[in-house]
RNA sequence: GGGUCUAUAGCUCAGUUGGUUAGAGCGCACGCCUGAUAAGCGUGAGGUCAGUGGUUCAAAUCCACUUAGACCCA
């Protein structure tokens, strides 16, 4: 006895339902490695307009996380999407290899043995660390899937790249962009060096805390008191060898000051304040006379206590009512913030202090030569000879020490470069509001940045990195940089890299003859400093855009994290104006960062971590590469394991859709069968409609940078229109028919569209499951990739409104069918929807409506459709669902006849044949013919 | 403390210029199917639109404040 089962067109396909990504995944990158995709990708594309996004280059230190991930793979659907489209769209991938971080990381590593090394042996050292990462980043990336000339990408100590650079800092030195001054850092006197933030570390120290009285030398009426020279401001400071440095007194504008006086004189403190200040010093008897707000002290200025010198009052948020007299004593010279609220008031940086943390002659004679710890008893024995100490005390307090030699440091103005960021403002603000912003409000973020950013110090005094070209003549000591002497070091930076600087002489790098502009001398030091790391990536435009061949200038695009408004936006954005007098970007998109379920951000402490490298193992890259797409990445985004779980979900859907379409196409040949769409069913023409509008939202999408737009009308597609309606109604086409039948081909002519058409549309987010189909789909004449293949046809043919309409129509309809149908199913009547006989009675509209189908039994998957006016309705005769979409009742009822033992509709005809008793007649008809 | 943002079902997202009872898919529950089967179909339950106050005939939507969170700066 022959199994129907046999007779029936059933799916076949070899492509799996599990995808087993982490094993598949690495295959499919060896094989478009191996096979050039990339390259040939480019080919493909060459002579075509080009779209160029220029990667931000990562730190190369310590390996990727899920921010990176979320950053390289959002890069990676860009270049792929506007390749398809027609574009040819290189990535040229970089990394970020100078600066602290790096350099610290190897002193610590080297330990001891750093002392014994030369400054051209420790940068090496430094560059081994830094391309170690390069390495294994670059690995790590190519993991998530993403194309690019991995052979070749840019990285910041490559020779080409720093010749670059410094023709960028050229070009600003030479427009008059660059100006030498005094700028307050972070100093251990005892490894005469300079310490950034990350070197500094804090620990409890005891030391002098004392209260001064500053003389009032030009008052004014205050709170209807005249403050006069006879009155004092009171200052409090715990670094009294700062006071010789003094040259202001900082109050806030907000707070309430006030006028106290004593039995002696008469003195300015904070309101609040006063008490504590009174008590401090042993002042028991006190009355306040006069009271008024901070602001109103601007204006009032006092003598240095020992100089003759001014103190002016000045107003800044900076001042606390923590501690202290509310009147903050202020040296620009050793403090920062100290350092910009005098840089507002245009009074200059004073440090009159050398290397090693001695005063130098302008200090006067009492302190020259002092070292500064020494200096505190000299200032408080100065200060009691006049009376002006109100008191002196002992404290602990938290104190920043050197993490070398665990010495305390000091604050103390040195000589640094700097970027004149005022000269290029305007420009720079112009420029901004021609670039597009996605999202809209980063115009206003990086705008307000620029707007009220001050001079950008470029000067680090460091090793690793840049070094600043600029040489110092012996006699005068004024700089020299020229036209010549930056293209010299260009050169000889692009033949031996930029560590050339530190084996050779300044007379061995200048052409001879080189003489000082200033004093005709011929005999210069080199400057010691490097350049600020955000130099380096901020010179990118230049020195990557300007080197490729395959690139250009301006990018169509830089795509970051938010960070980098202060950051790579902005540094990029200030050189390439200076240096270039345009934007370096067109359009900037940026992304939010990575976050735990909760909305906390990720910190190992925490442990809410979750690592790309976990993900890519349990689910797989594309896993990962479709949660980049579901979320909202101009938002903060959130990773959970549920999330990502949903994803997988989510992708299953789309890989079984995929697979149950290939299975389906196990005998179509897309050149022998297609049928024309005029042939088609109106099922089929609807969906294929449905795919077109489709098509048509994920192109705005992905234009919009809106990824989860895709994804969600990606998975809505495969679920309510193809899965839940069209693929469900075509099962009986596509199994039961003659193999041939037009109908079937129809069926299949349209999912072979669907799967072509979503497989390319999703191709840029799902690049190896893609990449698998397209290795299944039939035909001939396929290219080797998906990825030289090009963005599906635009058929505006399809979309008709009115076919439209009539399955909406349908639709509603088919909603209250179904309702019934479940109702009937509760009540077991039914099981399966073709154990039913479906009984519409409708009102005239739905009636003319539904008439117009001639296959409303397939449509509804039942075996048996009537339709009847809702006026022959008897009462009592059935079970009767009233419709909510629609005016129709309908009535199931099981339907009539056997069951088609091969197609398993309900049939009255069972029977009629001999050789097949237990077949319908239409299914007779094609078994007959096998 | 300042700049720029965010907050709608358990999850990911829709929600035009204010206008019926706030939507979708997933997940969940229940049922069906066993010819997509570690699949597929159907039905259902889920929301004080972060909170408070205001403007308005009417607020998820506009305004103010508060709370929580993110980035950058101080």
């Amino acid at each position: 006895m022959m199994s129907y089962k046999d007779t029936l067109n059933l799916p076949k396909t070899e492509f799996s339902m599990r995808a087993n990504l982490s094993k598949k995944e690495p295959k499919l990158q060896k094989k478009w490695e191996e096979n050039k995709v990339y390259e040939k990708a480019l080919e493909k594309r060459e002579g075509a307009k080009q779209f160029i996004l220029h990667d931000g280059p990562p730190y190369a230190n310590g390996d990727i996380h899920i921010g990176h991930a979320l950053n390289k793979i959002l890069k990676d659907v860009v270049t792929r999407y506007n390749h398809l489209k027609g574009f040819q769209a290189p990535y040229v991938p970089g990394w970020d290899t100078h600066g602290l971080p790096i350099e610290n990381k190897v002193t610590k590593e080297l330990g001891d043995k750093f002392k014994d090394l030369s400054i051209s042996e420790v940068r090496e050292e430094c560059k081994d660390y830094a391309l170690g990462y390069v390495e294994r980043q670059k690995e790590q990336f190519k993991r998530l899937g993403v194309w690019g000339d991995w052979d070749n990408p840019y990285i910041t100590l490559n020779p080409e790249y720093e010749a670059k650079q410094i023709d960028v800092f050229g070009k600003m030195a030479l427009k008059g962009l660059l100006y030498q001054g005094l700028k307050p850092v972070h100093w251990c006197t005892s490894c005469g060096t300079a310490l950034a933030e990350a070197e500094i570390e804090y620990d409890d120290r005891r030391g002098p805390s004392i209260f001064v009285k500053f003389p009032v030398k030009d008052g004014k009426v205050l709170g209807g008191e005249e403050l006069t020279s006879d009155d004092y401001v009171v200052i409090w400071t715990t670094t009294p060898w700062t006071i010789p440095s003094n040259l202001a007194i900082s109050v806030h504008p907000d707070f309430e000051y006030v006028i106290v006086e004593t039995e002696e004189d008469r003195v300015v403190v904070a309101k609040e304040l006063a008490d504590k200040v009174m008590d401090i010093c042993g002042i028991e008897d006190y009355s306040i006379v006069a009271e008024f707000k901070g602001e109103d002290l601007e204006g009032v200025n006092c003598k240095h206590p020992f100089y003759d010198r001014e103190s002016k009052l000045i107003l800044g948020d900076h001042v606390t009512l923590e501690q202290g007299s509310g009147c903050v004593h202020t040296a620009p010279g050793h403090g920062h913030d100290d350092y910009v609220i005098c840089q507002q008031y245009d009074i200059d940086v004073f440090a009159p202090m050398d290397d090693n943390g001695c005063f130098t002659e302008e200090a006067g004679e009492d302190f020259e030569g002092v070292y500064y710890d020494d200096a505190n008893i000299i200032v408080t024995d100065l200060l009691k000879k006049d009376n002006l100490l109100m008191n002196l005390n002992f404290i602990d307090h938290s104190y920043p020490h050197c993490w070398r030699c665990k010495e305390p440091v000091i604050f103390r103005a040195t000589e640094q470069w700097f970027a004149s960021v005022e000269d290029i403002k305007d420009e720079a603000l112009e420029a901004i509001s021609k670039v597009d912003w996605y999202p809209e409000w980063g115009e206003k973020r990086i705008g307000n940045m620029i707007e009220n950013r001050t001079d950008w110090c470029i000067s680090r005094q460091r090793v690793w990195g840049v070094p600043i070209p600029i040489f110092y003549c012996q006699d005068c000591g004024d700089p020299l940089v020229t036209e010549e002497t930056i293209e010299t070091v260009k050169e000889l930076f692009a033949k031996e890299g930029s560590g050339v600087w530190y084996e050779l002489d300044a007379s061995q790098i200048l052409a001879s003859g080189t003489k000082c502009e200033s004093c005709g001398g011929e005999e210069f030091d080199k400057e010691s400093d490097i350049m600020d790391v955000w130099f380096d990536s901020g010179a990118s435009h230049a020195a990557v855009l300007e080197n490729y061949d395959i690139l250009d200038r301006p990018a169509d695009l830089y795509l970051e994290g938010t960070d980098q408004y202060r950051g790579w936006f902005n540094s990029s954005l200030l050189t390439s104006i200076a240096a270039r007098g345009e934007a370096p970007y067109k359009a900037v998109v940026t992304n939010g960062f990575t976050v735990d379920k909760k909305g906390k951000k990720m910190s190992k402490s925490v442990g809410n971590v979750v690592s790309p490298h976990d993900i890519i193992k349990q689910y797989g890259a594309d896993i990962l590469r479709l949660w980049v797409a579901s979320s909202n990445f101009k938002e903060d985004v959130r990773v959970s394991d549920k999330i990502l779980k949903e994803n997988s979900e989510v992708y299953r859907r789309i890989r079984n859709t995929s697979r149950y379409i290939l299975g389906n196409l196990y005998d179509f040949d897309p050149v022998k069968d297609k049928v024309d769409s005029k042939d088609m069913t109106e099922l089929d023409r609807w969906v294929l409609l449905k795919l077109e509008k489709l098509v048509k939202e994920i192109e705005e999408a992905y234009d919009a940078y809106e990824y989860h737009r895709i994804y969600h009308g990606v998975h809505n597609f495969c679920t309510v229109e193809l899965s839940s309606f069209y693929m469900d109604v075509l099962k009986d086409r596509l199994y039961t028919l003659e193999e041939d039948s037009l109908i079937r081909k129809s069926g299949q002519t349209a999912m072979y569209e669907i799967l072509t058409t979503l497989i390319k549309v999703v191709a840029p987010i799902l690049v190896h499951t893609a990449e698998e189909v397209w290795d299944h789909l039939p035909g001939e004449g396929k290219e080797e990739s998906i990825f030289l293949e090009d963005w599906p046809e635009f058929k505006e043919s399809y979309l008709d409104e009115s076919l439209e309409f009539k399955f909406d129509e349908f639709l509603a309809i088919r909603k209250d069918v179904s309702k019934a149908l479940e109702l009937a199913r509760k009540d077991k009547v039914i099981g399966h929807s073709l154990d039913a006989s479906v009984k519409i009675y409708a009102s005239d509209k739905e009636y003319n409506f539904l008439n117009k189908f001639d296959d409303l039994k397939e449509l509804f998957i039942v075996s048996r459709v009537e339709v009847a006016s809702i006026d022959v309705l008897e009462k009592g005769e059935e079970e009767i669902y009233p419709g909510k979409e629609r005016n129709i009742k309908v009535g199931i009822s099981q339907a009539p006849g056997d069951k088609c033992d091969r197609c398993w509709n309900y049939s009255e005809g069972i029977g009629d044949s001999e050789n097949h008793p237990k077949i319908c007649p239409r299914c007779l008809e094609v078994v007959s013919k096998l």
